[in-house]
DNA sequence: ATAACGGATGTTATATCATAACGCGATGCG
DNA sequence: CGCATCGCGTTATGATATAACATCCGTTAT
């Protein structure tokens, strides 16, 4: 058996940019995460994009689209469905996440009807949370 | 009265743009229409992201943010809610718009839930579509 | 008429985001 | 050992987007 690299352990680089994001109160962009680890090692922008990729595929971090940003997944444990929402506030940056079965059923469905075979699906919300309507 | 450019007119970058969206089948790029429009007289970025974003504004055009690529609306008549869906196939690039109110109508309340006060939304659905599926 | 203004335009340069391609070194396995 | 695999580091480049400035041309005010 190979435990070097073969599921579930964290190379450096992807424990490094995991931690950076975890640790960020907003999505960050690929070149935002290099800066803050220039420091801890890491060069040039290859490195960091390949430790993202490992995450998104384990789960672990999601890409804003609409930002060409990222984010830590907020509950990594249980599997989610093709269907995260991410609420963007346009003031502060925050980008929280919500899980919604009725919503994702219903995409699902229309889907469906439009004769469209799903596979994932991206839901980004931009408006203003609730700290900042406080405000 | 000024009939110049105040409100409904298109000038004539506006309209090449949209014109070369309306007739491609998948969404294009700004360089691919850079690069479609070239013989028409555009020369630089500049000028193809200056019409895109009026057309925006328009509601004639929208972008596709997982692509960085932009469609014409298929139903720029009615205004439509902050909550149009989109099915993009990953085998042949169409893009098809859905509008769909109970689901419009499912994320306002979600949105409230989470006290976060929705202005617009970006709904891209990925997989496959019937054309696709059926070959 | 003409000066002043505003909006669209054209153009150059540059910022920002992302990946191709290569070689190295460590590790597991025959 | 010899080889395959994988992560890594590095360089270079591709792809997407915008800042900044000069110009042109109707409209409007004088």
């Amino acid at each position: 058996m190979t435990d070097k690299q073969s599921g579930e352990t964290l190379t450096r680089n992807q424990t490094l940019v995991l931690e950076a994001l975890s640790a960020a109160e907003t999505a960050m962009t690929a070149y935002a995460l290099l800066d803050v680890l220039r420091d801890s090692g890491l060069r040039a922008p290859p490195q960091v994009y390949r430790a993202l990729e490992r995450l998104r595929a384990l789960g672990l971090v999601h890409r804003i689209e609409s930002l060409n940003a990222f984010v830590a997944c907020c509950h990594p444990d249980h599997d989610h469905a093709p269907a995260t929402i991410f609420a963007i506030c346009e003031d502060c940056g925050t980008v929280s996440e919500i899980e919604n079965e009725a919503i994702a059923g219903r995409l699902e469905t229309v889907a469906g009807e439009a004769d469209f075979k799903l596979s994932r699906s991206a839901i980004e919300l931009k408006g203003q949370c609730g700290d900042c309507t406080a405000k």
